[in-house]
DNA sequence: AGGGCGCGATTTTTT
DNA sequence: ATCGCGCCCT
């Protein structure tokens, strides 16, 4: 029954992990270099706690993302079984977010509080711009609301704010004197509204622990062993809750903080590497152990080598060097390219000629950028290769327009208070509420200081008006009323239906709303997935598959969290920051360029320029033995032609790494060449294996779309995504369109947006 | 009230 | 280049 000794897994460890993980007692912080085994050791000491006799829920780990917590659980269970279960593992927002719906009357919010995502905190803002007639010009939505979340990370309230001449003055420098008004009103919304933003999920739980004592020796006494992972990551006020959770008279202070300076990558958000020579100051006279994990068992040594030199260009850092016994390994190769595009085909040439030579998946391959905008020409010319691929990042999945709609009815139905969901959605699907009355029931609300909600009941209104809003009354009260006796799947059905926003979507057969429509209904699928599995193991919190539940669940994911089949052979495309903590056989780190890596945004500072340096050291301790960057000296951007210098850091990895070979064959009359299939002898080899064999080939140079007016029933037509196809017949612009080579061959297109091209 | 059109701004990363 | 927003027209 017991899946493995403590000296099975403990045999795995070097000596220095060995030490972290049995030194279970007192303050702890483990620096570990990257490919240092750092997620062993974090699992390892809770699986070793647990073997001690420490009650599983009497550990808090907190990581930063949700991948990072579902991975690090299910490597515990697999050394100590399904008691790892009821380890508190997950991110600061999620079991945050947990403990405040237990606690929330202490602190005068619903237990079943709305978490506001970034949007709906920009739209509260926008709104509150307007009604307090600013200049909003002067107030620019994204500026405010950065400097609302960097006051609460650093524990300033709006109170604070205005008292601190500092910031007030940076406000009337930047012509934003009222700042703190919309910093206290954007407060006061939010509370009334019942709704927290993320940064809110720290921020109230800070002030809950500071102002009920009893709550927070709760915690104190459950809490006995705290872990923090990416602790380089924190921002100033997780770290405020981590000490008072742990740091008062009497306390164990069994805590253990692991990261690395090196690595911290999110200072644009508040994270400070402050907090890990705080930490070090903090814990100084309780005997605070540190380890220095330094070991990487990742990668092959010029890659480990290039890193080291990389980083000593930052200024401030901790001590360490990272080795590796993995023998020099493959030099670091350069892609020179004339254009981003040439950088797409020559990333996909290399990455033929790798699975070649080398027999390599995909899916030990991946391809990183700075922004993500950049994927689009890897995806192109992965789908002419016929390389399976996959794009992490962008929009998620739980922000596409069609999910946030049925979510915010969802929302409402929780919460009437809450604001942003329900301006989301009074008028949509169009109920004949026009804005006109939208800014009235508003003006009501302020007005008789009631909720949005409760003025659309209470306005005062003639015939058509009157009945349009009680229409939108009903929807939500139906479901309201069977929120306690239905779960969240039928509700959702519910809703979907009488909203009409299920016909709204199912009445639009462009391709995009065929799109709209798959999304629609997978998240119904998602909801149903939930209430099926209802396994919430914790005795805290409701173990139920209420709609309440299901909303606090996915407010916190991202769409990293979708569960990826494993299985399939995909090249991973995404941005630098999505590949921290991850790990592959061959890395390509492209658009090394100035202005673009590091970015214009940072440039101008050397904290900015330091952070990106960071960045790039994570990026390149990805690769565990084919490292390839590249850069191009023309690219598109923002519509238009930019030309930038090589990035300074290719510059400060030494040649010895860098395989020059490349370079040779640059800038030649090849890269100038316009794009033609890759060499036959490649592609033909691996199109076999290859997923998604049916995916046409059409090199975009070649397609020029027809005039939508000349297509007529009977012709060919080419389209970019589904290859050829005969036009069947076309009814009011839209037409019906058989590609035999994909999957659902029977489309209908709307003429006026698709591109196509006849052929004969 | 709703739909269409044109202009402008936006583009670093994410819980 | 793409998207969203606001304005103007019906």
């Amino acid at each position: 029954m017991i899946p493995s000794s403590s000296s099975t897994y403990l045999s795995q460890l070097n000596d220095v992990q060995r030490a972290a993980v049995t030194t279970t007692e007192g303050p702890v912080l483990v620096v570990a270099g990257p490919g240092s085994g750092k997620t062993r050791v974090l699992t390892y000491r809770i699986a070793y706690l647990i073997e001690q006799g420490v009650a599983p829920w009497e550990i808090l780990a907190l990581t930063f993302t949700n991948k990072a917590a579902r991975e690090m659980k299910e490597r515990i269970e697999k050394v100590v079984g399904p008691r790892a279960n009821r380890v508190w593992a997950g991110t600061f927002h999620s079991l945050f977010a947990r403990i405040l719906r237990v606690e929330a009357e202490h602190i005068g919010y619903p237990s079943n509080f709305t978490i506001y995502d970034t949007d709906d905190s920009k739209s509260l803002i926008g709104v509150l711009i307007k009604e307090m007639n600013l200049n909003k010009d002067n107030y620019s939505v994204n500026s405010v609301r950065q400097r609302i979340s960097s006051a609460k990370s650093n524990l300033i309230t709006p109170k604070l704010y205005q008292q601190n001449e500092e910031l007030m003055n940076q406000d009337r420098m930047s012509r934003m004197p009222a700042m703190h008004k919309l910093y206290a009103a954007y407060t006061a919304r939010c509370k009334k509204a019942g709704a927290m933003d993320f940064d809110d999920l720290l921020y109230r739980l800070y002030e809950l622990l500071q102002a009920h004592p009893d709550v927070l020796k709760k915690y104190r006494d459950r809490f006995r062993y705290l872990l923090v992972d990416e602790f380089q990551d924190t921002n100033h006020l997780q770290y405020s809750i981590v000490r008072k959770l742990v740091q008062y008279d009497g306390s164990p202070r069994n805590i253990c903080v692991v990261g690395d300076d090196a690595q911290s990558i999110y200072a644009f958000r508040g994270a400070t590497i402050q907090n890990i020579l705080d930490f070090e100051n903090d814990f100084q006279k309780f005997n605070i152990q540190v380890f220095k994990l330094e070991q990487n068992y990742r990668s092959t040594e010029h890659i480990v080598q290039a890193a080291n030199e990389v980083i000593t260009n930052n200024s401030r850092q901790i001590q360490k060097k990272i080795w590796s016994d993995k023998g020099d390994g493959q030099k670091i190769k350069v892609i020179k390219a004339m254009t981003d595009n040439e950088e797409g085909k020559r990333i996909a040439d290399t990455i033929l000629e790798q699975k070649n030579r080398y027999h390599l998946a995909n899916k030990e391959i991946a391809i990183l950028y700075r922004t993500n905008a950049q994927s689009r020409v890897f995806e192109e010319y992965l789908r002419r290769y016929n390389i399976g691929y996959r794009v992490f990042g962008g929009l998620s999945f739980y922000q596409r327009k069609e999910v946030k709609d049925l979510i915010a009815y969802l929302r409402v139905v929780v919460n009437p208070q809450d604001e942003e969901a329900l301006r989301r959605i009074i008028n949509f699907p169009k109920r004949g509420i026009g804005n006109t009355t939208v800014s009235k029931i508003t003006e009501l609300a302020i007005r008789q200081d009631i909720s949005m909600y409760d003025a659309v009941i209470q306005f005062p209104a003639s015939g058509r008006t009157r009945s349009n809003l009680d229409g939108f009354i009903d929807i939500i009260e139906s479901a309201r009323k069977r929120l306690d006796s239905a779960n969240a799947y039928e509700i959702a059905t519910l809703v979907a239906k009488k909203s009409k926003l299920e016909d709204h979507y199912k009445k639009d057969n462009s391709i995009e709303g065929m799109g709209r429509q798959e999304n629609f209904e997978s998240l119904l699928n998602g909801i149903q997935a939930f209430v099926a599995d209802d396994t919430t193991i914790d005795t805290d919190t409701l173990p139920d598959s209420s709609l309440a539940t299901y909303l606090q669940n996915i407010a916190l994911l991202t769409d990293f969290d979708e569960k990826d089949p494993e299985q399939a052979d995909h090249v991973t495309l995404m941005s630098v920051h999505a590949a921290k903590g991850l790990e592959y056989k061959s890395v390509f780190v492209s658009g090394l360029e100035e202005k673009l890596f590091p970015s214009f945004m940072s440039m101008d500072s050397p904290d900015g320029l330091d952070e990106e340096r960071r960045l790039f050291y994570v990026a390149i301790t990805r690769a565990e033995q084919f490292l390839t960057l590249s850069y191009a000296n023309a690219r598109y951007r923002y519509g238009k032609m930019t030309y930038n210098e090589p990035s300074r850091f290719l510059t400060e990895i030494p040649p010895i790494h860098l395989d020059n070979t490349a370079n040779l064959r640059g800038v030649s009359s090849q890269s100038r060449a316009p794009m033609g299939p890759p060499a036959a002898r490649v592609t033909g080899h691996f199109k076999r294996r290859q997923a998604n064999p049916t995916a046409p080939v059409i090199d975009p140079k070649d397609f020029k779309p027809s005039p939508s007016g000349d297509i007529a029933a009977g012709m060919y037509v080419l389209h970019l995504k589904f290859g050829k196809g005969k036009v069947i017949h076309i009814d009011n612009g839209v037409a019906q369109i058989h590609f035999k080579s994909v999957p659902n061959p029977d489309k209908k297109i709307m003429l006026k947006f698709a591109k196509l091209q006849i052929v004969e």
